[in-house]
DNA sequence: ACAAAAGTGTTCAGATTACACCCATGG
DNA sequence: CCATGGGTGTAATCTGAACACTTTTGT
C-alpha cells in the first residue's frame, strides 16, 4: 500500500474483522464450530472463529486464513453472509465485521488442530451465548442456508464425498426442521440428475445397507447455467 | 468511542465506505442513478453514490445519509448487497466498501438536489464505465433484484403509490428481461391479494385508461409471516 | 423369524402455461 | 370510425403432496 498515495487522510479508519459461521452435519444434527476465547477482551467466552483483516489481505482471504488455521481445511464452501456495522457492536473499539458462513464435512477437519485452539462442535439447538453479536450471525446464517437450500443443492458440501439418499434426506430435514416424505424426497432428488449411483453400499445404519451416491458436479454446473430450480 | 479501551492497537485499521446502487423505473426502463466525481482522485469519472463511514456512524446510517444528501429521500427501501474487500480495489488506499442497493420512486426524488450533485439517471443498458469496481456492484445488484423479485413483491418500491397493472407488468418485464403474458400476469398478481383497486383511472398511456391500484402493505405483511411465494 | 431401515408408484389438487378476442375511448 | 392499449376465460400440462407396503439381512 505504501507506494500509493493516500487521498483520504481526513477520513476515519477502523478495524475490519471477519467471522465465520462454520456448519457441519453429523448423525442427523446440524452443528456449529465455535471456540473459547483465550485473549482479551472477553477471555473465556464462546465466540465464532474470526480475525481482523490485515491491511494487505483481501477480506475473503482473511476468512480462508482463519478457517485453515483452526480446521486445517482449504477449498471448502464459504460465502459472505452480511456485514455487521453498528458503532456499538464491539466495546473494544469501532470494528465492523464481515460475517461468512462455511459448510464443511465433519469427518474431514483436523481434530488435533481444532482441539488445540479450544474449538468445539455444538448442536445447532444448543449453542451457548456467544460474544458480541455472534448469536445474531448464527441466526442469520441459518436463515440464509434455509433459503439457499431452495435453489442450490447446498447439502453436498456438508456430507462426505460418498453418501446415501437417507443421509441426504436427514440433512435436509435438519436444515428445514421438518420431516420429509422419503418417497417424494427420493423422487425429487433423483430427478435433478446430479447424483451418480455407485456400486457400493453403506451398511453402518441398516442391515440391508443403502446405496452410496456421489455428487455430479459437472452435470450440476451445466444445470445451473440453464437456471435450474433445486427446491426440495 | 474514546471512553472505551482499545484492545486492538496492534491491528491494522482501514477505511470503510458504503456505495449505493440506486434503481428507479421510468417509462418501461430500469434506471440507475450515478454521479460525476468532483473530488480527487478520479475527478470527472462516473461513480456510484457513496461515502466513507464515520467512526461514530453505523454502516446503514452512512448509506441512508448519502442517499438523503443526494436525493432528499428518507425511508426508502435499501438493503445490503455485499462487501467489496479486495486489497487492490481502491488505488487511493486500503478501503473496503459495503455496497447497498436502493429502490426509489423516480417521480419523488428532489430533482434540484440531484442536479446540484452532478447526478443523473442512466438506462440500465447504457451505464457508462464507472470507477473502481462499481460496474461489478451494479451487475451484482441486478442479479440480486432479479432473484429477489421471485419471493418478495419488490416492484412496489419502484412505482408511484398509485399504479396500474400494465405498469407493474412492464416493471417485471424490465427486471426479468422477458415479455410476460398479460392474462397470466394479471391473474397471478391479483391472486396474491396485496393490491387494492381504486376508483380512478390512469389515462396517460391509453384512451380507455387503466385502473389504478395501491399496494396493501397490511395484507402483505400478514402473508409474509405465513411464508408466501411471490413468484411471477 | 423378526426388527429396522431401504426402497418403490399412484392418485389428486393446485399451479402454470398457452392461447384469442372484445372493450372503451379520444382523436 | 378506427387505432390503441386495457381487460377477460378456458383447456392442457406439470408439479407437489399425500399415502402403505415389500425387500433385505444381521442377529
Amino acid at each position: 500500500m505504501s507506494k500509493e498515495k493516500d487521498f483520504y487522510t481526513q477520513e476515519d479508519k477502523m478495524y475490519v474483522a471477519t467471522d465465520c459461521v462454520i456448519f457441519g452435519f453429523d448423525e442427523g444434527n446440524l452443528k456449529l464450530l465455535i471456540f473459547k476465547r483465550r485473549v482479551k477482551p472477553l477471555v473465556g467466552a464462546w465466540s465464532l472463529i474470526g480475525s481482523f483483516v490485515r491491511i494487505d489481505e483481501d477480506v475473503q482471504d482473511a476468512a480462508k486464513r482463519v478457517l485453515k488455521e483452526i480446521t486445517g481445511l482449504e477449498g471448502v464452501f464459504m460465502e459472505e453472509l452480511k456485514s455487521y456495522g453498528k458503532t456499538d457492536r464491539d466495546p473494544g473499539y469501532r470494528c465492523i465485521s464481515i460475517a461468512q458462513y462455511a459448510l464443511i464435512r465433519i469427518g474431514e477437519y483436523d481434530k488435533e488442530l481444532v482441539k488445540r485452539h479450544g474449538a468445539d462442535w455444538y448442536d445447532i439447538d444448543e449453542v451457548p451465548e456467544l460474544v458480541l453479536d455472534h448469536n445474531q450471525m448464527v441466526k442469520d446464517a441459518l436463515d440464509r442456508i434455509k433459503r439457499k437450500a431452495r435453489y442450490k443443492p447446498i447439502g453436498f458440501e456438508l456430507l462426505p464425498e460418498k453418501f446415501t439418499i437417507p443421509q441426504l434426506q436427514r440433512l435436509y430435514e435438519a436444515v428445514y426442521r421438518k420431516e420429509l416424505d422419503s418417497r417424494n424426497f427420493r423422487k425429487k432428488v433423483l430427478s435433478l440428475n446430479v447424483l451418480i449411483k455407485l456400486n457400493e453400499k453403506d451398511k453402518t445404519t441398516s442391515r440391508r445397507g443403502a446405496f452410496l451416491y456421489k455428487f455430479d458436479y459437472k452435470n450440476y454446473h451445466k444445470l445451473l447455467e440453464e437456471g435450474f430450480n433445486f427446491e426440495i
